[in-house]
DNA sequence: GTCAGAATTAGAACACGTTCCACTTGCAGG
DNA sequence: CCTGCAAGTGGAACGTGTTCTAATTCTGAC
């Protein structure tokens, strides 16, 4: 299911970056996601129009198709991209706070401001995220899986129990969700941050 | 901001049902939301077009767009509608279970059995769930008060404390977040379930 | 009953995601 | 070098959500 595109397309758009193709081929590539990073960033969801990409990118509508098969894949391919980002940084230095609680409350603060600091750009890879179909599969699940691990080692280090990966799949839900409604201007950041610390209470209790 | 639209729009699109308008303007409105409900059980998203719609229901696309001012308002009005009859169908008897937890279950698993059996409905109301902007914040507001309800009465009868109504919430998020992973084929209705069941285990303990 | 204003209609028109096509360029293997 | 094929280009074209317009019908106040 996840091989129904072709070889190309599945490598250039779901793998990180440098490993295949050309130097020319990873250039582009890289203008076109910081093509989409800059109009995401100033007019969100709606501003990244395959036509302005292509062009800001310097290159053809087609070839733009070509690495990323749609405005879905082409964004949450970007959000991938910063989530390493994001988790790169995180790794830097051992993570703060004596209980597990601690720990997840400190990541969670920390990648909750990352995002908000950047909202429009927030709101069009969120978007992007949830309105994606089963085409993007494979995006989408990249980035489940390095939301898991931000949140599984938030808790501690070492390998996680089965219910440590539980916990943190749920706080990851509770954790898009609340993005969301912030996204939509349903929830205020100090919800966001309120309803966050609260499910971490009552999970990791 | 959430009065942004007109009086007009607003009323017909957010109110639950008969409250404003004309019998034949109740009509119209019920027309549009069974042509939608029709064309989305059978194709899902990407077949609830706007013509197709407005052409069944017998209403010109202008008279559709009046009513709901885009296809997300729609869909997710849809939603609100299905989200009430499945509470009322919920209302008519007592939870059955003799802990929270177990009637949390029973709760979880009838209303994701009833999405589970209209496959493509469930895409096409999730994905404009999911999908919604600013605009549409009133009726997305709605589904998650109905939700944040139907879990709290879950636990049990009676006024929910603050800690109930936060378990709730969560609760909700996990859902939505697996009715989204299920919507894309990301998980099967098994994990749904597992992770349903793993998420009341851990948070009403 | 008449009339003004609101609601409705049919359909054109526009925007943007996506697809397609004819052509050119880059490049690896002989 | 050539050759042949994959990759890239520019631009037209298509589909569907949304908007707009001019004409018509409904409705409620008088």
């Amino acid at each position: 299911m996840a091989t129904a595109r072709t070889r190309t397309s599945d490598t250039l758009s779901a793998t990180a970056d440098a490993e295949f193709g050309s130097a020319a081929q990873r250039e582009r590539r890289k203008r076109i996601l910081d093509a989409t990073l800059a109009l995401a960033s100033k007019g969100g969801y709606d501003a990244v129009q395959m036509r302005t990409v292509a062009e800001r990118a310097d290159v053809a509508l087609g070839t733009l198709y070509r690495y990323f098969p749609s405005k879905i894949h082409l964004l949450v391919s970007a959000l991938v991209q910063e989530f390493e980002r994001t988790q790169e940084k995180l790794d830097r230095r051992p993570i703060p706070g004596d209980t597990p609680t601690d720990r997840m409350l400190y990541v969670l603060s920390r990648v909750t401001r990352t995002m908000q600091r950047e909202p429009m750009l927030t709101e069009a890879m969120t978007r992007a995220f949830m309105f994606a179909d089963p085409s993007a599969a494979t995006e989408v699940n990249a980035v489940a899986r390095q939301m898991e691990r931000m949140f599984t080692r938030a808790m501690h280090d070492g390998q996680p129990s089965a219910d440590d990966i539980a916990i943190a799949r749920v706080i990851g839900d509770v954790w898009l969700s609340n993005l969301v409604a912030w996204v939509t201007r349903r929830a205020s950041a100090d919800d966001v941050s309120s309803h966050l610390e609260l499910a971490a209470r009552l999970l990791l209790r």
